[in-house]
DNA sequence: CTGAAAGCGCTTACAG
DNA sequence: CTGAAAGCGCTTACAG
């Protein structure tokens, strides 16, 4: 499958491969009949440029990517989407991949974006080891950070406050009249949880008489991981001799999802025994029969802020100043709270 | 933000740039002191080698690409997650990226991975006109065709059964013993849409006594699609003053929830006055609350088809057959579906 | 085990 | 408006 070349194209046209190539290249000083049966033969032809040739002499693809832990996970698909929508508004190419959750294959994915002399990258990264690994390229290639997986302000970083949205979300259970909360999911490896334990823990704490608790059990935070984690909670519960907290928060509204599973076998009933607060608002917390209140994380806002963000560090060509920016998440008020009403007991 | 070149490194080691390429491409014959010499210092300026450079040379990128319609639709979103993963074991590099339903778009995606030469492409399409604007691509890459938007056998393909899948759809709910059929949505652009409506018409005209119709009113298959459609029904139905379909189907599992909303608006209960199957199953469909019975597309048996097809055609460099499969559908009953109990009617 | 040389397919001053 | 020439950063026979 051998590919035709300038050369070919201009030995067909009867002209030098440098008029060609100033023809591809949309040039104004060229005849318009000479222009005009390159272009017709380029067309017929089928020719397709060497990308990899270009770019040898333009050091500089022109294309960014985009790195994501899951693609498959609602919040960061629809992230993806809205990113790849706005940077192809810009004229950019853009190469999406994800490290499901694995720094070795994130490290390698930023690799081959480097190899690929992209002009900047998008990064959700993994957890807090991401930026230990992440620190040789940086410098090198502008990078945003989407999200707040970073331990110091050393990278530009567009992240949501994690730690008021969880704030928020305990004093609308505190102010249902909530007094027993608990905190479901979440890992130590992530700064992004452990941001969100924190508001929670200072919310509740700061609250007088009020018990609560951060019960977690595995690191992910999945829909299964919710339904396990929900499931082993209900059951200590029932083993203890003691009610279910009336107030449930949870990491991410996929986890949130298998809680209310989970919480449907137990015979915990939501909103009635247990009031549930989700994380994230992705798409299917709307859905009809779902209705789960959530923290929104503002994704459009989130994102056009990132390629803003990014495009201006490209711009300044590696003399930027870190740009930062926190979006304030949104309470986001559906069916899955309401005040306490009966406790729930093991039956 | 210059990067090094071989030569640099070659400079540094006091080698010549040959020998570290040959370090870099993992050689053996070279002194062990040499290569560990020229790879630390690597390591410690952070060289990336330019792929650029690379291909021009090797003439073929060793990636792949994956296009489909809509990234942030579920269904696509774990397609594009079982295709990168299984790409990503066999070594390729993976290049995702949507055309947003958009045929000038995913134009504009085939070339640019075409330019970037691509050793393959996974491409699920537009609709019917994909084929015809794909023609001058095929043949200078091995493509494979995931889903059913071609006219005619010249392509290597793996698409789902959709004509079976409507068809057991339908026996399934004339074996519950509905007689009243409704198909909603859909668009004649689509061919995997056409064929879903054959599937449907073909298996309700077969059957005696039973009423059928395809209404459809809007070209997507999106949440909102099924939202609107529905309540367009359903209020329909009011007006004309009879019952509503005791058996709905749907063009897919995102326009069914749709559906689903309208109907709890409507206050149509499902499935107590009407059963509503899905297309697709895509994960939220199994949530609880959600349990929609629906056709599912065996996803992992598509993508990996795929893979190991492109593979295939890769490998025969083009002078590989055609290969196609065809795969069939399952249906998942959950609980959307019940025997006919009590018609609506405009209350 | 190592190096000099050619060349992959483009772009871009430079000269005309 | 057009062409000859240099060069982008690699890889790969070929020679030693």
């Amino acid at each position: 499958m051998d590919r035709l070349t300038i050369k070919d194209i201009a030995r067909m046209a009867g002209v030098s491969h440098t008029t060609v190539s100033r023809a591809l290249n949309g040039a104004r000083n060229i005849r318009p009949e000479t222009y005009a049966r390159i272009m017709e033969i380029c067309r017929d032809t089928g020719y397709t440029l060497n990308a990899a040739a270009r770019q040898l002499k333009r050091s500089d693809s022109g294309a960014i990517g985009i790195i994501v832990p899951d693609i498959s996970n609602a919040f960061f698909c629809e992230l993806t989407r809205h990113l790849e929508w706005l940077a192809r508004q810009k004229g950019r190419n853009v190469f999406i991949s994800s490290s499901f959750y694995d720094y070795a294959i994130e490290d390698k994915n930023i690799r081959a974006l480097m190899e690929n002399r992209v002009s900047g990258i998008i990064l959700s990264g993994v957890g807090d080891q991401t930026y230990l690994r992440l620190r040789d390229y940086l410098g090198k290639v502008p990078i945003v950070f989407l999200g707040d997986n970073i331990p110091a302000g050393m990278v530009s970083q567009i992240a949501v406050d994690n730690y008021a949205g969880t704030l928020m979300a305990v004093e609308y259970l505190l102010s249902l009249g909530h007094r027993d909360l608990v905190f479901l999911g979440g890992r130590d490896s992530s700064v992004t949880h452990r941001r969100r334990h924190q508001g929670f823990l200072d919310a509740a704490s700061a609250a007088a008489g009020v018990r609560h608790e951060i019960f977690t059990m595995l690191s992910g935070s999945r829909i299964e991981d919710g339904y396990r984690t929900g499931l082993a909670y209900f059951s200590r519960c029932a083993e203890e001799g003691r009610p279910v907290a009336t107030g449930l928060l949870c990491i991410s509204d996929h986890f949130a999802l298998g809680v209310m599973q989970a919480a449907e076998e137990s015979g915990v009933d939501i909103p009635g025994h247990a009031s549930l607060v989700g994380f994230d608002d992705v798409s299917f917390a709307a859905l009809p029969r779902i209705q789960l209140t959530t923290v929104a994380q503002p994704k459009e806002e989130m994102c056009s802020s990132a390629v803003e963000t990014l495009e201006g560090l490209i711009a300044a060509g590696g003399k930027a100043e870190l740009q930062r920016k926190t979006i304030q998440p949104v309470l986001v008020r559906r069916n899955t709270c309401g005040p306490p009403r009966q406790q729930w007991h093991r039956s």
